[in-house]
RNA sequence: GCCGCCAUCGUCUAGUGGCCUAGGACGUCGGAUUCUCAUUCCGAAAAUCGCGGGUUCAACUCCCGCUGGCGGUACCA
């Protein structure tokens, strides 16, 4: 039976890498009909940053990763993390020192297990282990002890954790042992690194998952390039859906290289995901529900029509804004004032009430030819935008008063 | 410093001894389509597989060393 558990500490907003973790975890325990447990680890007092449990759950919640069963919480265990520390004061294994109470890992020992990102046997000399604190003076466990106590009574079969874990592993090794427990399968994920190299953390910003919502990221384009960030199912595909994923996901298939975030590659995938999803109009309506000028848009009769023409111009929701935006993007010089004037009255003499995409076309193409007008200034003087949707598109969505008045402005 | 992990185009990666004169994707550059911008479609440049030794008939793939990167070295997780 495989049963893990996503364990984050509720110390700020989790940026994407911690993200990654429960992503890994879900797929696995999908793939296997397993079990996903939430266990929060707030045992250290000091840093606890409130409001981040909440927000932890509203990731899991849009992403759609959603662990099962009730959530534990580790500083409701606390008579539990005392008693085993008694078992291991009574056993000789530790002991009281200024208030808290501290494991010695014997040097002659050595601690391994195999990993199984990279399927690779790693080992430990028990001499390179100091001293540890297992309980701390204000009766709160550490992590090595609360971890090791949930997962054996949790019996979590895998862990998945970040491989910042890897050189601790051998204090928990002697844990389970030391209780005469059975370790889990560990699977130390390689941390994901920045433009700059390094780990990625919040010092040199690195997100969450709800700020790449704000910025207007989908979900599926979040789940798709974070297991891409250290999983490759072999194939040629670049867009994976969570289902798809699930099938495919495999241990074997983690990279052991530290992988760099890349900005370019998570926008274009973006849009990929921006034009195959097909409920955008909803996405859209959920994503500027603040904002009244572009919900009148999305619920306007046109709307089918407006989301169409922008989707294929989109890199993020956000961009949908200044594409629907009327207003002009900048004031008309004199000159260009003046073209405008003269292009309204070529195309009035020459288009019949309603303006029909093919004579337009051809009326512009005239006018472009005959006065050497470049059809990038056409298209500034009708629709007030240096770039975005068509004219022909804004012909057939709002119709040619649209067209003159931005003509006459 | 010590301990550990890692090492294929700028980036994400395919590759599990011969199929590799190393494949795909992003990005970059060029072109086609086109009413702008995108989309879409073609094409190009881009890795002497970090370096040096082995093993083998044969190594990107196995072994060793080196170098480099990253991580850990808290009464934080």
């Amino acid at each position: 039976m495989v049963r893990v558990r996503y364990a984050p500490s509720p110390t700020g907003i989790q940026h994407i890498g911690g993200t990654r973790t429960a992503l890994f975890n879900y797929l696995f325990a999908k793939k296997n009909n397993g079990e996903f447990i939430l266990r929060i680890e707030d045992t250290d007092q000091k840093r606890l940053v409130k409001g981040s449990i909440e927000a932890l759950l509203e990731i899991l919640e849009w992403l759609g990763i959603k662990p099962t069963g009730e959530i534990i919480y580790q500083s409701q265990r606390l008579e539990l993390y005392k008693k085993y520390t008694k078992e291991l004061v009574d056993k000789g294994i530790a002991y009281e020192s200024q208030g808290a109470v501290f494991v010695k890992v014997p040097g002659e020992k050595t601690f391994s297990w195999t990993d199984l990102v990279g399927n690779k046997k790693i080992s430990f000399g028990g001499k390179t282990q100091e001293d540890f604190v297992v309980l701390k003076s204000d009766g709160f466990p550490t992590y090595h002890l609360a971890n090791v106590v949930d997962d054996h009574l949790m019996e979590i079969s895998h862990v998945f954790r970040g491989e910042e874990w890897i050189s601790s592993t051998p204090k928990h090794l002697y844990l389970y042992e030391s209780f005469g427990w059975e370790p889990p399968q560990f699977v130390h994920l390689p941390v994901i690194l920045g433009a700059d190299k390094k780990k990625l953390s919040k010092r040199h910003g690195a997100k969450s998952a709800l700020d790449y919502k704000k910025e207007g990221y989908l979900k599926e384009t979040i789940l798709n390039y974070m297991a891409f960030l250290g999983w490759n199912p072999g194939g040629k595909r670049e867009q994976l859906s969570l289902d798809e994923m699930v099938k495919l996901f495999k241990l074997e298939d983690i990279n052991t290289a530290n992988p760099i975030f890349d900005q370019a590659k998570f926008e274009w995938l973006n849009g990929v995901w921006i034009r195959s999803i097909n409920d955008l109009d909803k996405r859209l309506e959920e994503f500027y529900s603040n904002d009244k000028d572009v919900l009148d848009v999305l619920r306007s009769e046109k709307a089918k029509e407006i989301v169409n023409a922008a989707k294929s111009r989109m890199k993020t929701l956000l961009d949908f804004k200044a594409l629907v935006d009327k207003n002009p993007a900048r004031e008309k010089t004199d000159k260009e004032k003046e073209i405008a004037r003269k292009l309204l009255n070529f195309l009035n003499e020459k288009m019949g009430e309603k303006w029909k995409d093919e004579e337009l076309l051809a009326a512009m193409r005239q006018f472009s030819k005959e006065n050497d007008i470049s059809f990038k200034t056409i298209f500034f003087l009708m629709t007030g935008k240096e770039s975005g949707i068509g004219i022909l598109e804004l012909n057939q969505i709002y119709g040619k008063d649209h067209l003159i008045k931005n003509l006459q402005s």
